[in-house]
DNA sequence: TTGTAGGCGTTATCAG
DNA sequence: CTGATAACGCCTACAA
């Protein structure tokens, strides 16, 4: 029992080998009567046509690279875990596999591409982490790859018309807005920001928000936006500034600031339980200490992005077609606010 | 400048194709002389052989398939994203790509590997979380399909021999027993373990190891053994019962549950600022709550199954060899204690 | 509607 | 040590 193929399939039907072929690529150019014979032997002998040799006559492999960002902070990484599982599922559902592969740079992840466009044929490529400047878009712009990004393009440098390419991404901006509205709407009127500094896309659009809802309640911002790099310990310190500013409540630009804003608004004023305090992420972190934080659609996000590279792909390929519906080739997804209370831990037997 | 292949190469240097194929393939069967030329022409054109070609002709593609679990519980997950890295990173290095699939149930995993093998001819698979009377292993060995799994085989079930295949883990045993015995050495007698219920193979063998150490200082373990499903509210639960059972000290089976038993215990013990309490897995949420944790050598382990996996596919393919020295086909890495203090935020400036 | 011919880029086999 | 020849399994013409 070796493997079946189309010719052996062919053989043992007698038909020729093209019209298996033809079954399987252009199902509509074969007589109903012989197609189904056909469709019932490949089901019945498990045929699946090869993948290199598909691949080697059409230049197509029906794979997607993705990088592996190197590990920094576990807790906002960890994100990731669902958007690649989400990204696969999709990409499985329209036949099409997830191949991963590391680099530690950006130049890293260029040559990457190379590498993998020479010897495995990758039809396209899934970017994360977008940033001001990035080298990597430009690239394959420039070379026609198809591809799109979780991340909006953050400087007209690498993409000087304006949405070159397609993206998908999180409005992180209403997400802190709606973070800092509610907090407004529960009678706070210093409510502080606690983020990274500027120059980061993401970073720079989060506080924008806060800042965007601070003024349409017409609340001063003076002195009440701190600047500190991602972790648990600035966020301890931030928070510190903060309260010692007068803030009674307190954006974050992710849930690790929070955590350490959480820790020291514990300690600064044990009396209230449960600190006004909103991280960014929703991460597995924030769940688990009961932190309100403002949740990505990762999901949503990873389908969107294998829909818009498949149709791009399939477009290409048949161009008769004006059979699905384009999917937006720029999106921009709205993030969740999620409310929770600190554990209260109540003697539940 | 169209794409450099195996016959424009040969031709520009007049020599076969055969001789450019023998010189990356087999290059101690061509002339140094020529060898050196054609070597010279490889990377000054940039040539990189085609997968697709080159899987059309062996039957195998150089690639890994590994299965992204559906997502669970971030906390315990989140690890998965170094071994998911560091994995990527070794079989980059080994020459292999990695390639991504999902399913819900193992059943359905088995699916895939049908799937793959047949159109992608995938060279082999890494499990992870082995379990009880696994199918998934039993299936591959039946099949006769190359596989390394991180995890030991729980049961002789699905390995009646023991040890049919290869296997990475990690020693939870070892790693409970010395953070209990570090307690114990702190001067505690009382100390409980948060755990699982049982039946899972990895949470029988963390518990084994507190009770080892228990029993070895003479110290009765009689009702402060707590079995808890996993999460966090289940882990405050469990350290409440424990205290009430006169525990002092406690080794959970995980971080989730730990960070339960923190709050709980914090709650309890207002005056004491760090409870006597040790995670599992070492995960994010530890570092960011200065949690002690058993941390798993994820990447030594992914590297290893990467070392075993290519030994075995090189091994079938070059007869001849005893080359490289065959890795151990079974390999129990210990864990390392990660003792943390939970954060005192101390005010600094 | 179906069949025939050719080739995608490689490696294996077997002559020179 | 080198080169010609024949697949590997499939798809895209084109011919019947």
């Amino acid at each position: 029992m070796s493997k079946t193929t189309l010719v052996s399939l062919a053989e043992s039907l007698g038909v020729s080998r093209q019209t298996v072929s033809n079954v399987i690529n252009a199902p509509h150019r074969v007589k109903p009567e012989t197609r189904m014979r056909v469709q019932h032997a490949i089901v019945e002998s498990g045929y699946r046509p090869s993948a290199a040799a598909r691949q080697l006559r059409t230049r197509r492999s029906m794979n997607f690279g993705i990088r592996m960002m190197p590990v920094v902070d576990g807790i906002n990484g960890s994100i990731l875990d669902r958007f690649l599982h989400a990204l696969t599922e999709a990409a499985q559902e329209e036949g099409y596999r997830v191949t991963l592969f590391c680099a530690d740079t950006d130049a890293g992840e260029i040559r990457q591409y190379e590498e993998l466009l020479k010897v495995a044929d990758l039809d396209g490529f899934v970017l994360t982490g977008t940033h001001h400047g990035d080298h990597r878009t430009a690239w394959l712009l420039e070379h026609g790859i198809p591809f799109a990004a979780f991340g909006r393009p953050w400087s007209s440098i690498e993409d000087p018309f304006g949405s070159l390419h397609p993206w998908v991404d999180v409005d992180g901006g209403a997400g802190t807005e709606q973070a800092t509205r509610t907090l407004i709407e529960q009678g706070h009127t210093a409510v502080g920001f606690l983020g990274w500094p500027g120059g980061s896309g993401a970073g720079d659009d989060r506080r924008a928000g806060w800042a965007r809802a601070m003024r349409a309640a017409k609340l001063p911002t003076d002195s009440l936006d701190i600047q500190a790099d991602d972790g648990v310990p600035a966020g301890a310190q931030g928070a510190e500034q903060l309260a010692s500013k007068g803030a009674t409540a307190v954006v974050c630009a992710s849930d690790s600031l929070a955590l350490g804003a959480l820790a020291k608004l514990r300690q600064l004023h044990p009396e209230q339980a449960s600190p006004a305090l909103i991280g960014f992420d929703d991460t597995p972190v924030a769940a688990a200490v009961g932190l309100s934080s403002v949740s990505q659609p990762t999901e949503d996000a990873a389908r969107h992005i294998v829909a818009v590279l498949a149709h791009q792909l399939a477009g290409s390929s048949s161009p008769h077609g004006d059979e699905e519906p384009a999917p937006e080739r720029h999106l921009l997804l709205p993030p969740t606010l999620i409310q929770r209370t600190p554990y209260s831990f109540s003697s539940s037997t």
